[in-house]
DNA sequence: ACTTTGTCTATTAATTAAGTAGGCAAATAT
DNA sequence: ATATTTGCCTACTTAATTAATAGACAAAGT
């Protein structure tokens, strides 16, 4: 399950994108529609800015905007920012790649197989989820 | 993620697996096997049970079995038992759906085809993964 | 009877997720 | 200049979930 934390990243950015190239928007106003705490959501906005995904601007008239376009930005990189590996175990992980401690030899598990199976699967389908495709998925 | 409980699960399925129709196990000796806090594989192993997963024998020369053939037992139940819904939200599980507190409108919400698209392969790669699947992997 | 082994309920400990507080720093307006 | 607005950053608190443990009980076998 995606943390609260991921969905409300999502959703602000796709606040944002439905705004692409009209200005910064004020987190205040994105916390109010998108009713998500405002420190919290502080937080996040600071972070995807660091990933520069969104840009900032200080003082009055301020606030955030997508900094690439929305095609640009797909949900694995929001996902693994936000709560880190896709993948359902550490030993499969690409990113976050660790070894699972319940495990006794990495090289003779059968069990990875089906979980290497599925994160590539999983994989294939986030890539091509964008902000644009949400929003435009969202008008139907 | 799966939790260290649904991993511990599977191990010991898969031991069990690779005893069928050996007779009962003891829980002593899976748990130090498969390094498994005992009292913590006791519970586990009691949910397995009472999903007819496994049966057990009580008394001297006891422990657990597995009920059902080995290919008849895949990883959508044991992860569904485990650790709940295998989707990414809550709002497009199958067998735990819940509306997402975040969402303002989930006719119209453009994030949830994506993790549909995500639950449906998962769900495909994860029912033909099943525990003599995985003990034939093992092999190799 | 006594021993072995699973059953069940209740607790505790550890970890992670979620949310909050408050001062600092940059940009803008007057 | 200086006051105001707004994002930046660190630290902290609370809540929730996951992991692990304790101990009495019940059934089966010797």
């Amino acid at each position: 399950m995606l943390s609260k934390k991921c969905k409300y990243a999502i959703h602000a950015l796709v606040y944002l994108a439905e705004r692409y190239q009209k200005g910064p928007i004020h987190i205040q106003e994105i916390a109010e529609k998108q009713r998500i705490p405002k420190k919290f959501l502080e937080a996040i906005l600071l972070e995807l800015r660091n990933a520069k995904i969104l840009h900032s601007k200080k003082g009055k008239g301020g606030g955030y905007y997508l900094y690439r376009r929305p095609e640009d930005v797909n949900l694995i990189e929001i996902i693994r920012l936000m709560d880190g590996a896709i993948a359902m175990l550490p030993c499969v992980s690409l990113n976050y790649y660790e070894p699972c401690e319940e495990c006794i030899d990495e090289k003779t598990c059968g069990i990875r197989n089906a979980f290497i199976s599925v994160r590539d699967e999983t994989l294939k389908v986030l890539k091509n989820s964008n902000l644009a495709q949400i929003v435009a998925d969202q008008k139907k």
